[in-house]
DNA sequence: ATTGTTCTTGAATATTTATTCAAGATATAT
DNA sequence: ATATATCTTGAATAAATATTCAAGAACAAT
């Protein structure tokens, strides 16, 4: 009966979608039965274990982020106008009342990284990947001089990358539309002085 | 046998730091026996069951996150001389190579409060005080005139908030002290810039 | 059609982990 | 001293959950 074989960009975002409301402990295998539709035995075959297919979950969440990533960075806009709809989009996302888009890597960061290496060194190189991508806009921005060639682009990337951190975690005491908005502006604002400041 | 009745706080600090350690649903009970010194049995006397236990602990946690935060600001230094002191000690606490402190509350946050009403209700109270004492530390300084009278308390006080969520996550993939010390000092420089700033 | 191969199914098993509770120990009171 | 009440102990139990695997279904090839 091979013809059947599931999509597999499919099943991992529906187990993407069960980690992150659940958390990965709280996931159980009927969970994953349930939002997947494959069997237990189909997930075993395919992913080996549930860790197996938490790290393929996290690999595709990777792959569409970076995707969703280039939907807002890669268009001829200035850089901060295009990062200024990113954070709004990430707003967007943590306001919704129900079922709060929180972001898998660091989800899955906080709760198992201390417990297995491989597993965090997956997580810690995609969010690292991020922060470069980050990075390449700045310095992109800096050769077309919509940016000072003295700002320090990887302080900045870190920094931008804290506060979307911090943004998303906030969101889970606060979801008060504005409030968020006004912190998502204020940290523009921040970098955007940074890109900007030759003094400092 | 009444007389060797266990002490309650460190029963509490122990259990603290195993939850901050292993993540509540990866600590098994054996694990809290083993760290609180504590028999099943007198866990589920005292304590109700697991659950009952991390209420409790967060109970603890914030008590003694409101004492360190006092340490810090309550002598008579500028606001701003304090907040930078606390702000290192985050940092401190952060470097640490192994063992990571990290902050019971937002760890818990982010695993298990989409699961749980009443651990959610605690966790984002203690967290709202925690960003109320800040508050309160603001208006105190802009009466004594160190602060502006125009800066937006409440929204500098969740800026900053949001920074520490920030900094503790990026944290946990990077624990080079210069990087996390240069976060650390920017978040503090913006917040000055806002407690300063008539205009903005 | 029949056979062989490959994939699916999900009930059965193994394992882990929370919880209980009856027996034991310690102290206080009489 | 003895009795009684209170607290402790940890092995036994219950519950939840990951994993396996033998039987079954679907297709392709002869």
């Amino acid at each position: 009966m091979p013809p059947a074989k599931f999509d597999r960009e499919q099943v991992l975002r529906s187990a993407m979608t069960t980690f992150v409301q659940k958390g990965y402990s709280k996931t159980s295998m009927q969970d994953l039965t349930k939002s997947t539709g494959l069997h237990p035995g189909s997930i075993y075959c395919a992913f080996e274990n549930k860790r197996g297919l938490l790290l393929a979950a996290l690999l595709q969440y990777k792959s569409d982020s970076e995707l969703s990533f280039e939907t807002y960075f890669s268009h001829d806009l200035p850089v901060l106008q295009s990062l200024k709809q990113y954070l709004d989009s990430i707003v967007e996302d943590c306001a919704q009342k129900e079922g709060h888009k929180a972001c898998l890597l660091t989800r899955a960061l906080t709760e198992i990284a201390d417990q297995d290496g491989e597993i965090k060194s997956v997580i810690s190189e995609s969010l690292y990947d991020w922060q470069k991508a980050f990075y390449k806009q700045f310095e992109l921005a800096v050769e077309s001089k919509e940016l000072s060639p003295e700002c320090d682009i990887p302080h900045m990337a870190r920094y931008l990358s804290m506060g979307i951190y911090g943004l998303r975690t906030f969101a889970q005491t606060q979801t008060t539309r504005e409030v968020l908005q006004a912190l998502a502006d204020q940290l523009f604002d921040d970098i955007r002085r940074l890109s900007l400041a030759t003094s400092n």
